[in-house]
DNA sequence: CGCCTTGCTGTACGATCGTTCAGTAAGAAC
DNA sequence: GTTCTTACTGAACGATCGTACAGCAAGGCG
């Protein structure tokens, strides 16, 4: 007699929740908001139904948790390009660019979860905690570097904190409109805006009246 | 005998239709993306459920109609901000600025009607049908007073193209932005990033070096 | 006033949703 | 080989989904 193949394999709680976090990305990644549901996700992940109430309490655990796997791979990836890169905060500033438009980060598919995710904030306070969390490491990133950058070439045209939120609207933007038309423009002409975008911090204010620094409200 | 209240009044197909259209966004704006069931948007415009199969063949018809309805409305309320402005390319990008950075437009409940519509974009040909015909009129928009700014100052840093692309991204980025956490910044503060980037436009390039311009493949 | 058109209602249908839970079996421990 | 823990299955539940359709009734018209 051949041995019978067991009919499935036991796993450690927490490998099977990160392969059911996989599997959740890629659901969404193939079939959108709808690839959301505990059936398409145990499907894709080769499980039954029932596996992911005895790893996740509710569902929206499992997503929020995709979600912050999702962000910390995002911030690893780009951070991990930007310290690999030579010394100076240009170089640095250039390396990281050139991580933001280039793959895994500069794909459709990706572009698509992460407007999905985005979509959700509003409604879900798992989301909303997740997303504060783990946001502000990136923008930390973007502010650290281009704290080094002032530390190079003077005051900057803005303040850290106004001129990390105006880099990163820039790189946010710019990959919604390659996500929603990728002909538009070429990855090198987005790397061009950006580095671009961060020249003219250096340099001084000639037409345009910044109004008086006062932290907002929060 | 009073006279018998009716059940309901009846209305133009074209009048009915737009109800159900406005009734869509509010139900959206309201409940996220889970607003765009037959029952939410029903109830919402205080109608039958079977009433929207009657004017529209399908729900996603429905949704694709209200997402050029939106689109219309903002292209038509910063292209109007636009041309009440004083003559003059930047007098005009400024009006332009403050009207995308204000309301109607800078509110939470409309952007995140954006995101959610967006998230919809890559699985559904109905949305993306509706997206190449009207968010090409604000890439023009956008475009055409950039081309008057090139006029008046001489050659642009970038490609109109390009320019309008960067611009647009930088909107659309913070918007996001504003939409996830309206407390990272001040309208004012967004108006003054996106007039200082127009003005970093007309100086030349300083440490950037710009790839050579070749049209995106398509 | 009665007729006619048709905007409109509301039930019904099958599909799919998230969650529960009793039972199964994998595989380590002894 | 036996026992035990628990990862795992899969049917079942009620709720909600989009669509279809038979019938009702509002309101203009003769």
């Amino acid at each position: 007699m051949s041995p019978r193949k067991p009919r499935f394999e036991r796993q450690l709680p927490q490998e099977r929740r990160q392969a059911l976090i996989d599997a959740t990305i890629e659901s969404l990644k193939r079939y959108g908001h709808e690839g959301l549901s505990v059936r398409r996700i145990s499907a894709q992940a080769g499980v039954s139904i029932g596996l992911i109430n005895h790893h996740f309490p509710k569902k929206d655990t499992l997503i929020a948790q995709a979600y912050r796997y999702f962000n910390s791979e995002l911030v690893g990836g780009v951070r991990a390009a930007a310290l690999q890169a030579p010394a100076g905060a240009r170089a640095r500033l250039r390396a990281f660019f050139r991580a933001t438009f280039s793959p895994p980060n500069l794909d459709r598919d990706v572009l698509t979860v992460w407007v999905v995710f985005w979509s959700l904030y509003r409604h879900s306070p798992e989301i909303q905690k997740v997303h504060g969390e783990t946001y502000r490491e990136h923008v930390d990133l973007v502010r650290s570097m281009l704290a080094d950058l002032a530390a190079e070439v003077g005051k900057l045209r803005f303040s850290l904190r106004l001129a990390a939120i105006g880099l990163t609207a820039m790189i946010d933007g710019l990959w919604l409109e390659w996500c929603l038309d990728p002909g538009n423009f070429r990855p090198a002409e987005a790397i061009a805006l950006c580095e671009s975008w961060v020249d003219s911090l250096s340099t001084d204010a000639t037409h345009t009246d910044i109004p008086a620094e006062a932290p907002p409200s929060r």
